[in-house]
DNA sequence: ATAAATTATGACTAGTTAGTCACTTTAATT
DNA sequence: AATTAAAGTGACTAACTAGTCATAATTTAT
């Protein structure tokens, strides 16, 4: 966490810094992502952050915490309960994810960025940590379907699990492998992800649920 | 492509600094690949090196088409024909591949590595090349099931061919997740990532393949 | 206004890297 | 055996990096 020093730095001074890495880390990987190019940019002494922060990897960390406090934020306004079923929610959890974009597209940014480094040598031990959390969040998320009747139960529920929270990424991957969303490009013009795209980008998800659906859903292959 | 001199390079040579570095980009991103390490532990100078190729990405993509090579050999000896339906010959696919981890671990190991490390600034254009490339080569796979009314035909092929791709790659994220293979250990041992694990392997994606198989099936779906 | 505490600084260390090139060694040819 | 051609070398360059620390500037407290 940020040494005393940052917290005591005036709000406008701390997101200022907050930013310009927050933009630097969404670019580039953990290992290439410079320090002392920030610095230059932001006008400031690189003995300054050293002052702020134990080293690069505290600083990196509290990015993250940051980002994923912002996000988090948005995912908690909607519950699995206000839904009929597990896709019209997933669907609204890719809308809430859109009004994040939006609103915070530099924390959008690099939360996008980081999913994408994720086998950096040094990162690799902090990102296998979150994508256990995140795995196990969804393998609850599977249990409760299945619980309900409504997944299928033939399964191994980890396996169910992996997969649904990779569709989510696979589905944004996609979205840049056709062009349709350039964060680089989007970073450098300081615009959301989405901008402008968010029909599209709906129809996108829209046709990509309708395929994994069936894989899913109980039906026929349900052996309960 | 390598330099006139390294091609004149004694077999055995040739092979013993292919294998070295083949072994340094399995481990570490492109960029943080270290000729200079790689040259220590073979024992030769460092000019030798800039004396068989152009530089680093000269490098680096010779072992991609040596690599690639080898693995394509053993793809290229089953054909979708030879199969009823599809996920037969995904399974068969999958199979082939085993093979060639056992009996080329140090190419495995690369290409494993390759597909994790994509999104270094250095290697992105090459990388999103060789994806179009892949994916492609799924859709035209997906085409063809369509066409034999054995895909649906209710979602575009593009998406399909995509999801279809990835699932292979998130078959293998997944052995590693839970830790199932261990790459960076089997290099390390010098022994193919699958190996002893073969049973566990193919159950593993049998359950997966079980899973997405209905996502892709023709059947009350589709609106033909 | 003075003293004390806090914050900012940037030259510096020690380390890394890819790539070069004048030179030496080895091999092939005459 | 002498000459020529090819292959191998390692010290060196230029460019980076994260992190340090004695000093200077600025705030805060007295």
């Amino acid at each position: 966490m940020p040494k005393a020093t940052f917290n005591k730095l005036k709000a406008e001074k701390k997101a200022l810094i907050t930013k310009a890495f927050l933009r630097e880390f969404a670019v580039k990987p953990y290992d290439e992502a410079s320090i002392s190019e920030v610095v230059k940019q932001l006008g400031i002494a690189k003995g300054s952050i050293y002052q702020y922060f134990e080293d690069k990897m505290d600083l990196f960390l509290y990015l993250i915490e940051k980002a994923n406090a912002v996000k988090a934020a948005y995912i908690a306004q909607i519950k699995r309960d206000d839904y009929p079923d597990f896709w019209s929610y997933f669907i609204e959890l890719f809308k809430v994810g859109l009004n994040f974009d939006t609103e915070h597209h530099l924390e959008s940014h690099f939360l996008f960025g980081l999913s994408q480094n994720l086998h950096s040598p040094s990162v690799k031990p902090l990102f296998d940590n979150m994508m256990q959390q995140a795995v196990q969040i969804f393998e609850e998320l599977v249990k409760a379907e299945i619980e309900k009747g409504l997944f299928r139960n033939d399964i191994p529920t980890n396996i169910m699990a992996y997969s649904l929270f990779h569709t989510g990424r696979d589905m944004q991957e996609h979205l840049q492998f056709i062009g349709l969303v350039n964060p680089q490009k989007s970073i450098a013009e300081q615009l959301p992800v989405y901008h402008h795209k968010e029909e599209l980008l709906m129809e996108h998800v829209q046709h990509y649920i309708n395929l994994v659906k069936p894989a899913f859903n109980a039906s026929d292959h349900d052996k309960s």
